[in-house]
DNA sequence: GTGAAAGCGCTAACAA
DNA sequence: TTGTTAGCGCTTTCAC
């Protein structure tokens, strides 16, 4: 009962011409008479042939598929790179197999495992930070090219494209001190991420730089998340009442949650905490008082990652590595302090 | 240079063993010596073995791999119901192949063809609602099942999971009646597709049992975005200034669009204008004021249309069909007037 | 312009 | 417990 699809054979013993007339046929090549090919054309419409791209992949030893392993696709951000990526690769035939970690290391380490078995001939990864060893592996047995995209695993040579991480976190920071905040609290991710350490030394710098003290108690690492970011506040208002004027929340869904448990606490953003966060996201605009974060990476990450991917597949170069930092712009709305604030006309 | 791994062939060249021995021990066949399996498994350990899953395919004719077909990831109800789908999926060793149509009928189509070409074993479809015919040729062709999971192609036979989209409209409205508006403007979603209309059904349908008349100059067909909300709502506003006094906005990023709008124009939520949407997502609580909405169904749709998916690969089943409807819930907040809001402790 | 034979890496059926 | 043979559906020589 179940079928697939009719086969080269199938098509050849119907046309009786022999399976290579019909495989060249169908893949267009120059060396075969315009009738024959048309004929052959037709019985497979005819016939609903679909050609079997597992079959040819283990000849061919390419599979046209590229590996997309993320933490949590409802991250805008992973969103966003994802449909980038998505849509550079399919116009050149490509499809995307993905793979959602949750954070786990062992997750995705059996994802790339995964990937490896079913060939595919590149991956993008946002690594938790954690597989060095492994990943490691995996590029040199396999030769199969990566490109992380977000926690630089240290130690070890990856292709990298990802928002210059130090850099934003410098610019927002700054951007509450020029408002005359000098008690900044921090929230960022977790510590065992480059991406949480670094957006945390980018604060650390620009206070620095400023002449102003850093203070452990102001800080707290959490996970990226919408409760995260709630717990993470609650923490610092229980700790410091009162005690900091403004607050620097490493992503934007932690600052949803900081968001929560301000209002919660019945403290008016920015007038009691003024609050800057890192990514631009579609709610950045519209929650009260819209945001002020980081203009939006996402379309030039996954443009970036699907170009360099692309190169080093068509090269077989697994050896050289890009790295390709994003540099980050300011995006001034309100929770910041500043007062003007138009309303995109979209 | 490029390699992918070591075949089966080559460990049992290494151990001396035949390729089937080499197989069975691998796939842990109990008909095999203990010590011949261990010999197996260390040097397949030692070599970096990953069976080639494209081999083992073509052979067994699964692929342990479904299709994802959405428009868009980073509308949360497809990212959320992904991501459901991903974990249910990958504890039983399938994996999931993404395409985004971007509301294109050609891509949509194409996806299809080429899933269908990768030799999926079920597909999990967000159709634009145009593609029926070649879906009919498709699910009768290949033998695949196909869940459908938002709208409803007119006139075919496959599986369905989906939120009770004329119910959910009708509470939606009704809630806002009850509030005591008469004159309720409606955005709702390309009346091409059956949950643009059915959400429109249900909202008329509201309408009649209360005894208020259909206005259509208070109704809008959007896109679903961020943006086609702002527009619409301000298409509403020059049409009917001071014309209705709430607003039912068919899905969250339109009703993020609104909100927008709204407030441009100076106007209170909901003291000038009562607003409700559809779906909750993760910024619905935090905007101001916070929305009101039905409860999420993601989780329920997402592990619902896998299970229907498991049993229909698993019975080489694609001639019954299974429809699953979500009931809606209403998740009061503020935006419709209700008064009383309390904030989740997370 | 067309075809025959071999083989990609695996599993299934049947022997030994 | 282990091995042999065949074949999944395609492409790649190499020949005609």
């Amino acid at each position: 009962m179940y079928r697939t699809s009719i086969s080269l054979k199938d098509i050849a013993t119907k046309t009786g011409y022999s399976i290579k007339t019909v495989s060249r046929a169908l893949n267009n090549h120059p060396d075969v008479n315009e009738k024959t090919k048309k004929l052959i054309l037709d019985i497979a419409e005819k016939y609903s042939y679909y050609p079997n791209l597992l079959a040819k992949s283990l000849r061919t030893k390419t599979t046209f598929t590229i590996g997309y392993i993320v933490p949590d696709i409802t991250n805008e951000f992973f969103g966003k790179v994802g449909i980038v990526i998505e849509r550079e690769l399919r116009v050149r035939g490509y499809s995307l197999l993905v793979s959602f970690t949750e954070e786990s290391e062992e997750n995705e380490i059996n994802s790339l495992k995964l990937l490896l078995s079913k060939r595919v001939d590149g991956i993008v990864l946002a690594t938790v930070g954690r597989t060095g060893e492994f990943l490691r592996e995996v590029i040199h047995h396999f030769h199969v090219p990566v490109v992380v995209i977000d926690n630089k695993e240290e130690g070890i040579k990856t292709n990298l494209v990802m928002h210059d991480n130090m850099k934003g976190a410098y610019v927002l920071t700054q951007h509450l001190i020029e408002h005359g905040h000098e008690r900044i609290a921090c929230i960022t991710g977790p510590l065992s991420e480059t991406s949480g350490r670094d957006r945390l030394r980018g604060y650390q710098s620009a206070l620095t730089d400023h002449g102003i003290p850093f203070n452990e108690d102001l800080i707290e690492a959490s996970n990226w998340r919408i409760e995260g970011g709630y717990h993470a506040t609650m923490n610092l208002l229980n700790r410091n009442t009162k005690e900091f004027s403004a607050l620097f929340v490493c992503n934007s869904l932690m600052a949803l949650g900081a968001y929560k448990a301000l209002k919660k606490m019945n403290l008016k953003i920015p007038q009691d905490v003024a609050c800057v966060s890192f990514d631009n996201f579609d709610f950045s605009e519209v929650v009260d008082p819209p945001m002020t974060t980081l203009e939006s990476v996402e379309e030039e990450v996954g443009r970036k990652a699907s170009q360099i991917l692309l190169e080093k597949i068509k090269d077989k170069d697994t050896d050289s590595v890009s790295e390709y930092l994003v540099q980050p712009k300011l995006c001034i709305r309100k929770s910041c302090g500043c007062e003007k604030m138009i309303y995109k006309e979209e």
